[in-house]
DNA sequence: TTGACGCCCACGAAATCCCATGGTAGCCCA
DNA sequence: TGGGCTACCATGGGATTTCGTGGGCGTCAA
């Protein structure tokens, strides 16, 4: 399976547009059906929006589906999950639109950056992207970023 | 499996390309399909970048997968792995063009050094590549380093 | 109407493809 | 053993395509 990697930067045009990158676009036609769709949520941990192929999102969503249908705390959790994610297709350049509420989440105004986080990848601002990545670096090194067999 | 051994010094052209050694190359091809292909990071430990082959370095991440619940050590972690990483194909003669981030990460200007590492490699900066060796050298003879399971 | 949105085309810069070349190292054969 | 031949490899550069970006026009809904 192919996945997102890397960071890339790209500028909102006057319609609210922008380019979903090349590499992204190739990784989610291979994943899915001819049209290039996604799902977008406001991440809840950081000011960012979560990007997900469609395909993943629905596994995401799957152990949901079993839990008890009449609890609280999972109508919550599908409420919570459903009713702030978006599904956005590309038009036919490769260009998505981002919903007001995700935008303004993410506080993006004209240029994003997308970073790829293997299954899925985020939209953020160009200067919080940078201070997450520069934190997640840090912490990652500090805390010994050993995998296996990475030595 | 066939392994990266040796160091190869070439020289970046005026369009940012550079050959991968022939040797490196062929373990490559022996690796996965038709196209060489590679996955680069910084490192994390020196100013030089890592080169995987993408088989490697997807099961180096396949553990990720797995603790992917939202911890956030695992965020992190996932962060700083997949956002700094970048694949790269070769063209038909063998050449990849180094993403900026990963060249000012480790210097590199106009000539690079290929470091075989085994299953993996790097690429340096001649001059940090030279004094790199050198101290592992010296370090590995004073502390009388042997090779566990080599008796 | 007016604005939002989808579809289409246009264009410049940058990345990629493809062919050419010179040097070198290895091989073969005298 | 030496000399020439060949194949491979690193490198260069022109041609072509891709990609990000901008903008025009029609459609549909408010």
């Amino acid at each position: 399976m192919s996945q997102f990697l890397g960071t890339h930067q790209n500028r909102i045009d006057a319609k609210g547009r922008v380019s979903i990158p090349a590499p992204f676009r190739t990784a989610l036609r291979s994943d899915s059906a001819a049209a290039i769709a996604l799902v977008l949520r406001p991440s809840h941990t950081h000011a960012c929006i979560e990007a997900w192929p469609p395909a993943i999102f629905e596994r995401l969503t799957n152990p949901l589906e079993k839990l008890d249908l009449f609890s609280e705390d999972a109508d919550d959790l599908t409420t919570a999950l459903y009713a702030d994610a978006w599904p956005v297709e590309a038009d036919k350049e490769g260009r998505i639109v981002l919903p007001d509420s995700l935008a303004s989440h993410a506080g993006v105004t004209d240029s994003v950056v997308f970073m790829g986080l293997g299954r899925r990848f985020q939209i953020w601002e160009p200067q919080a992207a940078a201070a997450r990545t520069a934190r997640a670096r840090e912490r990652a090194r500090e805390r010994g970023l050993s995998l296996p067999g990475a030595a």
